[in-house]
DNA sequence: TGCTATT
């Protein structure tokens, strides 16, 4: 019956990455996703798109994850409930209840699928509230609950669900979530109506061992409580003698304050005063001026990242100074970064601290079914977490490996990295966390042109009885900046095919390489870490003629000793300015399966960038000139972070990996068109996918292709990224 | 008189 709150941390991490895909795959977004990757990939002759007409596209019309489902849907709808058996007198007692409701329904949302979020952090936008819940199931409405005037966040808002067992699996999974310096509260919300309004109380004199469970005991017999609380010390935990009570309806608020206001409980001495609590907002502290300005713009945009870091920073300073829990481990940790915004703006340093617009820590080597809510209640616990964003596949929807959250204050994200890296999330070994400040980033990015794009493309394959197994895998292809590099690995599972074949042709500027293998048995991707680091997983190729699969994160092929044939596929990569882009055309005739080859080089361990995380901590500067000195270094270093970050994605390590960029797919145009395109040529159009979805058919009626696209898609710094980061 | 609880 009450609904006390709960601190009880949520054992979600597990889940997440290990059961994960079972909720993902509950998700429209994944399997529409995956439907469409294949009807892609099945779709034959729509002229190629360059990379960055596909992305375009994608921005434009990102929503064409639907196919295949009308059957599904077909099914859905022929369950329709047909329980008309009530007797009259129970049709009475129905209807009697449907008029009690409708009192309260005024077109509000089905209370079974509304919820209603308390205790939210301050800093937290509408969008990232979307954002951690959108994981349970399609939203249909979120809604973040400000003052009007101020535009601040009030620290509750309401999400409200399609589906009831969503809204239920939100609470299961989110009640009780730690957010930065908040543990939320996540219910089922009422039906609104001025009945529940003002019906909370505030009491005092409370004998000071009275619990909360002794408080709700005493003011349950008036009415339904929804929540209470006793108000301890901070310091010695021991009771105020005060706390509140909020009951259901105002009348049974009114009714308590009438019964018990001036009485004296039992084993107390003294009288207790109950009345109505105070408007929380009416006595609170002025908010900083700058804060109130600009804090409604939080409220606009799409961005998930706090589209103005520095309202963000104001605030959570704010908060800071209400809660100074948010800066617990201020004195523990002295380093410094330079690059604060406010700073650069303003030219100086207050005080001692500086004012920032966050600190985005990368966060690598995470399951494909990575939720943001992982990473929020992974890093809330070190302090405050402005944003989380997990990078996502567009098609899957599924984690590319990679993420970032941003916390406001630099010496907790330092805490978090240093807590967290080598932290093992599911069957991951979380490898690598570096905190940057945003703005760092942006200068440091813009001053270096750096490549901000490399696909990492992990397919998945798994073709089962089939001689003429081909998959259709697409190669997402960013191209914002007019570079990038594609990573490509195919990992093929194919079973009692004897004549499946793995053969590329990489054309490159650079150099080429020429690659042969017999169809493959690889290592399932849930299996494989991604960025391996700690685990150095070098890959392995056994097959004569195959180049080493240079990737520590991804390919283990595995070969059978069949010998190479049907050498039809050919992928051609363009390099431009040094750095890869990938273009891929591809023709297969019969038998033909991609494996992935990394050119030449062999794999290496990106464990250096743990090292070069922690160059990112600097100590603090004493003058201006030291600033600016420290800011042009790590841009230099975050430059150099970043192009790390590309090497070990590519596996190749050094030099090499800058160049060596194969982009291997395969079409599995059964008996339609041999060529097969790569994402670049694959709009995202629902066209497209209808298209795609005839080819598929023709395929399905085909026992020679057989398509198991688990297309899995890792990346660093796809184009989206710019747009969360700044 | 609170981890700002009803759009």
């Amino acid at each position: 019956m009450v609904e006390g709150q709960t601190v009880v941390q949520q054992q979600q991490l597990q889940s997440a990455s290990g059961t994960g895909s079972g909720t993902a795959a509950a998700g429209g977004a994944t399997t529409g996703g995956v439907a469409n990757n294949q009807a892609q990939q099945n779709g034959g002759a729509s002229s190629a798109a360059t990379a960055v007409a596909a992305a375009a596209a994608a921005a434009a019309a990102p929503a064409a994850i639907v196919n295949n489902t009308a059957a599904n849907n077909n099914n859905n709808n022929s369950n329709n409930n047909n329980n008309n058996n009530n007797t009259a007198a129970t049709n009475n007692n129905n209807n009697n209840n449907n008029n009690n409701n409708n009192n309260n329904n005024n077109n509000e949302p089905d209370p079974k699928t509304n919820l209603i979020v308390n205790y939210l952090p301050q800093t937290m936008s509408q969008d990232e509230i979307r954002s951690l819940f959108v994981s349970f199931g399609e939203v249909e409405s979120c809604k973040l609950i400000r003052d009007k005037v101020t535009g601040q966040s009030l620290g509750y808002g309401f999400v409200n669900y399609v589906k009831q067992e969503d809204a239920e699996k939100a609470i299961n999974a989110l009640n009780g979530l730690r957010l930065q310096n908040k543990t939320i509260k996540v219910s089922i919300a009422r039906p609104s109506s001025e009945s529940i309004k003002g019906a909370n109380l505030y009491v005092s004199g409370l004998p000071k061992n009275m619990t909360q469970s002794d408080l709700e005991s005493l003011f349950s017999p008036f009415g339904k409580i929804i929540t209470s609380r006793i108000l301890c010390d901070n310091i010695t935990g021991l009771s105020k003698g005060v706390g509140f009570i909020r009951f259901d309806q105002r009348f049974e608020a009114d009714r308590a304050i009438k019964e018990l206001n001036g009485t004296t409980p039992k084993n107390s001495t003294e009288p207790i005063t109950v009345k109505f609590a105070n408007n929380p907002s009416s006595n609170k502290n002025s908010m900083q001026p700058l804060a109130a300005y600009i804090a409604p713009q939080n409220t606009r945009g799409g961005r998930a990242f706090p589209a103005n870091a520095a309202a963000g920073a104001a605030a959570a300073a704010a908060a800071a100074a209400i809660h100074p829990n948010a800066g617990r481990y201020s004195s523990v940790i002295s380093r410094y970064s330079p690059l604060a915004s406010d700073l650069i703006t303003n030219g100086m340093i207050q005080g001692n601290t500086i004012t920032s617009s966050g600190w985005c820590i990368f966060v690598y080597n995470l399951a494909p079914e990575t939720e943001e809510n992982v990473l929020w209640q992974l890093f809330g616990p070190f302090g405050a977490v402005q944003s989380v964003k997990v990078i996502r596949d567009l098609q899957s929807n599924k984690c590319k490996g990679f993420g970032f959250v941003t916390m406001t204050n630099y010496e907790e994200a330092v805490l978090a990295i240093q807590s967290l890296n080598g932290y093992t999330l599911g069957n991951r070994v979380l490898q690598l966390a570096a905190v940057v400040n945003a703005n760092a980033a942006a200068a440091a990015l813009a001053a270096n042109s750096l490549v901000l794009n490399h696909n990492n493309n992990n397919y998945n394959n798994h073709n089962h009885n089939n001689n003429h197994g081909n998959n259709g895998n697409t190669i997402a292809a960013y191209d914002q900046f007019g570079k990038h590099a594609n990573h490509n690995s195919n990992h093929n599972r194919q079973h009692n095919s004897n004549t499946s074949n793995t053969c590329n042709t990489s054309k490159q500027k650079q150099h080429t390489t020429t690659s042969c293998s017999s169809s493959s048995s690889s290592n399932n991707r849930h299996t494989q870490p991604l960025l391996a680091a700690a685990t150095k997983a070098t890959a392995t190729a056994t097959t004569s003629g195959l180049s080493a699969t240079a990737n520590n994160r991804q390919s283990k092929l595995t070969t059978k000793g069949n010998s190479c044939s049907n050498n039809n596929n050919t992928a051609t990569t363009f390099t431009s300015n040094g750095i890869s882009s990938g273009n891929n055309s591809y023709h297969n005739n019969s038998n033909n399966n991609t494996s992935s080859h990394e050119g030449g080089a062999t794999a290496s361990s990106s464990s250096s960038i743990l090292k070069t995380s922690t160059k990112f901590i600097y100590n603090k500067p004493q003058n201006h000139f030291e600033l600016l000195q420290q800011q042009l270094q790590l841009q230099q270093e975050f430059a150099q972070f970043l192009t790390n970050v590309a090497n070990s994605a590519t596996g190749g390590g050094g030099a090499a990996a800058s160049q060596n960029h194969n982009n291997n797919s395969s079409s599995n145009a059964a008996s339609g068109s041999n060529v097969a395109r790569n994402a670049a040529g694959n709009t995202h159009s629902a066209l497209s996918s209808t298209t795609a979805a005839a080819a598929g058919n023709k395929n399905n009626n085909n026992n020679s292709s057989n398509n198991n696209n688990n297309n899995y898609q890792s990346s660093f710094m796809p184009s989206h990224w710019s747009n969360w980061f700044f």
